[in-house]
This record gives structure tokens, sequence and C-alpha cells, in this order.
DNA sequence: TAGCACATGTAACTCGTTACATGATTTG
DNA sequence: CAAATCATGTAACGAGTTACATGTGCTA
């Protein structure tokens, strides 16, 4: 019914009413974890979703420089969304470049192979220590882990256990290929 | 210096000589499972590798309809595919459908949400026994697993235990998130 | 007064996919 | 003899990025 990006705006639409602008930013985090889209997009797709009745806008004369255009899903917009959510990605293309020349790392010299491998379980780490603080701030504002799976909270934390889980294997692996480097048989 | 695409068929090219059909076919296994590419990117690519001399080729006058066309690396082209293997990706930009569905699960009746997890457990538990089979076939081959980090082999096989490791993970986050679907707190 | 946040839009370009186009050899 | 495999290429289109364009109000 609409593109992938379409649906991203319409699953932040259906939390709650925002301008293209808010919908840019959400578009860089929490979003931008797993989908990401520039502000250059974002305004004709919106335009789209309106043409297909699946949001509506209001003009708000606030005190910005411009007028501000708030969107709301609308109700085709929520059934649209449901339905897409429901069904299974169909094999995703997996695109990870880190994999790639990990592939053809045999041709780098392993003390160099190893440098680049520790700045990126650095990286990894990092990420890591970012969404374990996102998940302590979201057990505080709960008092514990969100149960009711027909509440935002809990498809959000969801997605944040899915985030922890990925970058925890991602550093166990660097670590493996970390020792595989420095205990090369070469003599 | 070249498009992703080309490090990937520098990467290719650098363990032996292939013509732009082996290429694509690589393109969908083993490589497609972190790299994807059509025919009808490769042929062009392949012309600008060599326009930019990281590539050769000998046109051999076999069998089939047409002649075909055997490249080569370079070693410009070696260092290059050298160059950009050590050098970290910046960050990576992640497109996982899966997750942006999971965010507006909670839009979805969790009797149906679970259908569709679960369906999608079945297809990463598939790719994991792929995986292990290849794992399988790779040790039988060598013996052992492949330590020497300055052969084709073991770089192979590093993205093999990364493949193994993921869907591993991807597996625990579906059966947590099925728990919690189905122990749901609605009376 | 310089720069940033707010706020929206268009244009040019790259990357990638699907469809169009051709045609011989092998296999069922 | 029909279909798959081998083998290479172009065209049209969609998706996504960077750069171009405009302009106000607030803060350091």
């Amino acid at each position: 019914m609409c593109s992938t990006l379409g649906y991203a705006l319409l699953g932040l639409l259906a939390r709650q009413p925002r301008t293209g602008y808010e919908l840019t930013q959400l578009l860089r985090a929490p979003i931008g974890y797993y989908w990401t889209a520039s502000h250059s997009q974002v305004y004709p797709e919106l335009a789209a979703l309106e043409a297909d009745k699946l949001v509506g806008h209001r003009v708000i004369v606030g005190p910005g420089p411009r007028d501000t255009k708030r969107y709301r899903i609308t109700a085709a917009g929520r059934r649209a969304l449901a339905t897409w959510a429901a069904r299974r990605p169909d094999t995703t293309v997996n695109r990870d470049e880190l994999m790639l020349k990990v592939y053809s790392l045999w041709t780098v010299d392993p003390t160099r192979a190893r440098e680049m491998i520790v700045a990126q379980r650095e990286a990894d780490a990092a990420t890591l220590l970012h969404y374990q603080r996102m998940e302590r701030s979201m057990r505080q504002e709960h008092g514990r882990a969100p149960a009711d799976p027909t509440t935002p909270e809990f498809s959000s934390y969801a997605t944040l256990r899915r985030g922890l889980s990925f970058q925890t294997h991602v550093i166990a692996w660097c670590d493996w290929l970390l020792d595989a480097l420095t205990t090369t048989p070469r003599v």
C-alpha cells in the first residue's frame, strides 16, 4: 500500500501526532537504530500518505518562522499499519559492510587487521552502554519491564532488547576474532 | 576509490579469477549473506573497475554461445582492496524491517503477532541449520577450524562464525518475545 | 553578531532492482 | 521440444543521499 518509509512514519504517528520536522528527528533516534531517512525524503512521503488518506494534517500558526503542519494518522492509516506489521518481512537483504571487509581481511597484515577490529569493538561497546542506559531509564519510568504487548512501551522495549542482544553478541564475536588474530600460527 | 560493490567484486577476484556470470552467482551465495547485487549491476561495475586499472580481463572463446570475459585482479586492485578492508566502516546504517514492524507490533492482535514471530523464528532456525552444515563441511575439509588469518579460508570462517552467532541470538530473542506475547497480562 | 534550532521544500545524483533483449548448449 | 543453464548487456524506475534554497527567533 505504501513504501517502508511510509510505514515507519505511520508507526510514529500511531503513537502521537507529529510535525515533519519532529518525524525527521525521530528517524535519527530511536527509529534510526534500524531505519533512517533524511527530511528531503520525509516531506514528499507525508504528502503521498496524505494523498492515500492514511494521514491528515492541520496547519499550526505557531511562534515559528513558517507554518507548521501537524500530521495525525487516520483510521485507514492505523489499519494499514497493523496489517503491514503483522506480515513477516520477506527475506531481508542483509548489507553488512563489516562482513564484506572481514571476507577480505586475509589480504591485510594481521596487526592492522587487529587495530581495525579493536576500533570496531570499541564502537560497539559504546553503543551497548548507550542501550543499557536506555534500558535502565525505561525500567525506572515503569518500575519494571513493560509486559503488556498492546502498549507502545512494550514494542519499544522489545526492539531495545534486540539491540542489547545484538551488540552483546557482536562484541563476543570481535573478542573471538581478536584472539584468533593474536594467537596466529605464523612463526 | 570505488563503490562498495566494487570492493565486493575485488574481494572475490583476489581469491581467484572469475567471469561476470560467476561473480553474479557468488553475490547470491556466499557473499549474498551480507551483500547482494544483480548481474545488471555487476557488468557495468566490472567495466568501471577495469577503467580504474583495478582488474583486467581476457576473452575466453569457450564452448558457450558468446565470448566469456575472465577477470583477474591487478596489483593495484589488490592494494586498493587491502587498504579498504583495513579501514573500519563508518557507522553502518542499519535497515532492519523486522524491527520496524516490532516497533508497531503493539497495534496488532497478540495472537496474530505471535504467528508472525513464530514464522520468523522458523526462517531463522532454517538459516542457522544451513550455517551449521556449512561449518561442519568446512571443518571436515580442513580437519579443524582455519586458524591462519592470512588465508581466505580463515576470512570465510570468521564471517560464518558471525552468522552462526547472529542467528543463535536472534532465535533466543524470538523465544523471549514469544513468551512475552503468550503470558500477556490481559485477563 | 554568529551560529544554532526550528521548519519546509526542490534538484541532482548514486545505488539498486526489475524488466527488456539476445541466443547457444545441455538436460529431461 | 521445452526448459534450464550459460553469458552479457541496456533501459526504466524507485529509493535514498547530499546539496540548494529560504527565513525567523533565540542564545552565547
